[in-house]
DNA sequence: AGTGCAATTGACAGCGCTGTCATTTTCATT
DNA sequence: AATGAAAATGACAGCGCTGTCAATTGCACT
């Protein structure tokens, strides 16, 4: 059977509300109290109801998790951080699938927070930077942490990595590894990340007193088929690269690929490199070298912002969150 | 401002009880009343506060789905599928990862559920195999259904596709394609699917009134790399095979990889069949032939059991999804 | 010992809904 | 028109918790 408030406040001869309050971590309760409290909490295994106490509370203790986003490999990651940031403040995560092509996205979401209010919301890209979508939440004062936004709101804390930087270390990486002839495969032009990433190249190469061959440098989308397609162009020009740095991993898998076609060895006569650090980069041979975003770190963080906001005072703007450049098989020094 | 039920009873003219009757689909109420009813709802946009009908009903209107699956295409589809399930019953999914390697994964279990008791909850593999697991839902009397469960247990109904069949159907159709010398690359031992798929194969080989070639199955684990050390064994044999068939998509990408290197086109020499369709079945050049999971399905289907349980009269022990042969660019006629 | 103030504790209502059971209405049948 | 059973409706308590506010206790200081 399970117990209530009332049977750990009978037992440990106080009120009820005292034990609420030991439980909630309030303040004004004799250190005594609570520890006799928190002793027969857990003896009678008690837990709290949750539906009780939203209902008393109006909170719900729960937070969304809204994404759009194709790549179940990221929204994985971010669930399970933001899962992990949950369970030990009692709270629980519902995850909301959104459509960014529907016409009414804005109604959706806020049809669905009728449904089920929750206390927070995480919003991942590309939904972060739907205007609709953050009017709605606006509008219904629901606190939200938008991950990896382009546009930093000035009103919410966002968390995010640093593209740029990520960007920067791959390519000085190669830089020091012997590389000058680099290729670079952008990503899609609507995405955000693509020209930050493609500044991070920019920014290296010119620190170490290079230039920037424009030629080797190619449009991409992400997708695996316009990364054979830059990479074609890139392999076949006369002045082939020695090292390519593509924008995802899946251009970089698509660069092994076209290599692996025409001859050309990874890593002995090119080095290739990714970014994202997705399963494919480890299924692949020879492994990506690669940028891991710390994607599982967001959703935590995200999820911690909500839980437990920071003071107003001492609010940050946006917590920037470390990746880490994963070298695998695919780069090695130029010869 | 929210409405309450009592809102809707007042502006309905009836009392707060049949407007509870109507919103829960309850007998015993007039034809007319339901409509006015329903009529007001809709006019004050009113949706029923969860915590306040758990609180009274002792219902959580919360399903979980416990998994552990390294896939996250796997488990990203269940998740869609039990989610748009839950959405029009007025549920709501909660996601608990789990890990099957701690020790006491009952007692992990058992503690999440004290903290958050749900209605249902869904079993993905391979969790729905452990017998520790099992054990705790039996015994707090938590319905659930496993989905693609080894064994089906004979007292709760599960959800799960044809493995047999579906790779009974991809062998029929490389055969019906010209193929006779056919390789079948197995999958991991320890999972069920692998007998399974290899039956199918078996059996439509031999339903053909071909002979199963032994040199011609080898041993794999569904990674990527087991699956080139297969392919090389394979495609370097003397009777090397005009079509081959690898228990999922990693390895039959590893087969496409490994025939790229060796100078053997696909599909003009060799044939590839897949199983999953997984992203990288598209990713990848030529697009690979596989069979789809019903995973969405099951799902949805698990989570529609959860929500409104069959009578136990009509009750089957398990519902067999529809799988799909998807027709590619990885395999054409033999010539 | 007496005073005042802060720290600690408790009594109680009520969050929005559903279950129980009593009451009223409807309607086929005599 | 009278009767009875079934259908429809409503009154009310109470689910387990927290917010409010009042009551009590402890303690430093006269």
């Amino acid at each position: 059977m399970k117990s209530t408030i009332t049977d750990v406040a009978k037992q440990a001869g106080v009120s009820m509300k005292t034990v609420s309050r030991v439980l909630n971590n309030e303040p004004n309760v004799a250190q005594k109290t609570r520890e006799r409290v928190l002793a027969v909490a857990k003896e009678l295994r008690y837990s709290p109801n949750l539906a009780a106490r939203g209902l008393a509370s109006s909170k719900s203790y729960l937070l969304a998790l809204l994404y759009d986003n194709p790549s179940p490999n990221y929204i994985a990651n971010i669930q399970k951080g933001a899962i992990d940031a949950c369970r030990d403040s009692g709270y629980h995560l519902v995850i909301e699938p959104l459509n960014m092509n529907m016409d009414d996205i804005g109604d959706a979401l806020e049809l669905r927070l009728e449904r089920l209010p929750v206390d927070g919301i995480i919003l991942t890209p590309p939904l972060c930077d739907d205007e609709n979508l953050l009017d709605v939440l606006k509008r219904l004062k629901i606190p939200y942490v938008p991950v990896a936004p382009s546009r930093e709101p000035d009103d919410v804390t966002s968390v995010k990595m640093d593209d740029v930087q990520a960007s920067f270390e791959m390519t000085e990486y190669m830089i020091r590894n012997g590389h000058k002839k680099l290729g670079f495969i952008k990503g899609h032009p609507e995405h955000s990340a693509s020209t930050l990433r493609y500044l991070g190249f920019v920014k290296a190469v010119e620190a170490a007193g290079l230039e920037v061959d424009l030629d080797a440098v190619v449009d991409g989308d992400f997708s695996f088929k316009s990364g054979v397609k830059a990479a074609e162009v890139l392999l076949t020009s006369k002045e082939r690269p020695t090292a390519i740095f593509a924008s995802n991993d899946d251009m970089a898998a698509a660069v092994v690929s076209v290599a692996s076609r025409l001859g050309i060895s990874v890593p002995g006569d090119l080095s290739v490199g990714g970014f994202d650090d997705t399963p494919l980069a480890q299924i692949l041979y020879p492994q990506l070298t690669t940028i891991k975003q710390p994607i599982y770190e967001m959703g935590h963080m995200a999820a911690s912002l909500l839980i437990k906001p920071p003071k107003p005072e001492d609010r940050l703007p946006s917590y920037c969150l470390d990746h880490k450049l994963i070298i695998r098989d695919s780069t090695q020094k130029s010869e």
